[in-house]
DNA sequence: TCCCCTTCCGAACGATCGTTAGCCTCCGGA
DNA sequence: TCCGGAGGCTAACGATCGTTCGGAAGGGGA
């Protein structure tokens, strides 16, 4: 893939994630590169294949990474991982991040259930780590892990509208998963 | 306000939070009401006001709710009220709720500060929560309170994605709290 | 030297956008 | 009975939308 195409495809993330898909015209995508609008359909046949690239890149990025996050060992220690893992994603590539949260519903046809799919699968492997949890004895036997995992998954989704560039994502992920290891009352107080 | 003009904020929710503000059109918003399109000029004066209303509206809804919250008492059912308290409005008004989240960002000049203003006093109000836990010795003192607040802000903000109208909320916001309260490990390991 | 490939230009396309205008109809109150 | 206002219609406005097209510049490989 050329250079001048990857430039266009990071312009797009950073001006779909700024001004959402429908907020951004061709004309400032243009006017990103430097180029009239017309010019940039030498690199893609429409407006929504950006999306399309942007927000699939974004998917093969948060699996990638989730890959990196061992299949054994303590239960606590790899959702402790899965979150790092997310959030370091998020911070350093956060117009990607953005589009695969937000800007994704703008998908059409079958790329849109192409990607649900997907997106769905991401976030069954993060509640497997919960059930697993539960099951092996290592979290308590009467979580309720659906919950424990709608919690995770929430701040990991909703992580795109605070994180910045610059933020120290594993120090973050580890106090997440302390407070919800032991959480807000702590044995002090029984 | 005339029936005719609330019958067309409701679908413009309706349809914002279905498509996007950018992805609705003044024609869609006509469609909805079976007019023509010039006709929505009688109510508004630009498509924009109909997103400030809504978006205000949130905001007024979602304040109100948290007023119901006694400030005294226990923390912790302070904060799961407060959590039953948005995660009701979310399920009984998910257009608007969706607009509050979501398509606020499209507002635009001073609106769109106000907006702010009135968004960042609403988390406010949670974070002062988990502060005065810490303070008086209901929640441990060693708490982060900020983790803990973003934890339960995220959970409250992602949840227009997952929550449908008829969902017990009062239920959920509980075992949300209880998770937090007592942790995932439970007392059985240590 | 020639040729091809990438990249861009400039101009234009039809479609759709949000908004305005003038006119009409209907109905409730004076 | 008349009047006024609310609500809708049709038609059109200029602007902008995403996309197409023919041509040309430029550079690297043969």
């Amino acid at each position: 893939m050329s250079t001048r195409k990857s430039e266009l495809t990071r312009a797009a993330a950073r001006l779909f994630a700024e001004k959402g898909y429908h907020g951004t015209s061709v004309g400032d995508l243009a006017d990103a590169l430097g180029v009239q609008k017309g010019s940039l359909y030498s690199h893609i046949e429409a407006k929504a294949d950006l999306l399309w690239e942007i927000a699939w890149e974004g998917a093969e990025t948060f699996h990638a990474a989730l890959d990196a996050v061992p299949d054994e060992g303590p239960v606590v220690e790899r959702i402790r991982e899965a979150l790092r893992a997310h959030l370091r994603v998020v911070a350093e590539q956060l117009d990607i991040a953005t589009v695969f949260v937000r800007e994704w519903r703008y998908l059409e046809g079958e790329r849109r259930e192409r990607f649900v799919t997907e997106r769905r699968r991401y976030e069954e492997r993060f509640r497997a780590l919960f059930k697993e949890g539960r099951e092996l004895g290592e979290l308590r036997t009467d979580l309720d892990d659906a919950t424990a995992a709608l919690l995770v998954l929430s701040a990991a989704n909703w992580a795109y509208t605070w994180l910045w560039p610059g933020s120290n994502t594993d120090d973050l992920a580890d106090r997440f998963t302390a407070l919800l290891v032991d959480g807000m009352r702590g044995y002090a107080s029984w």
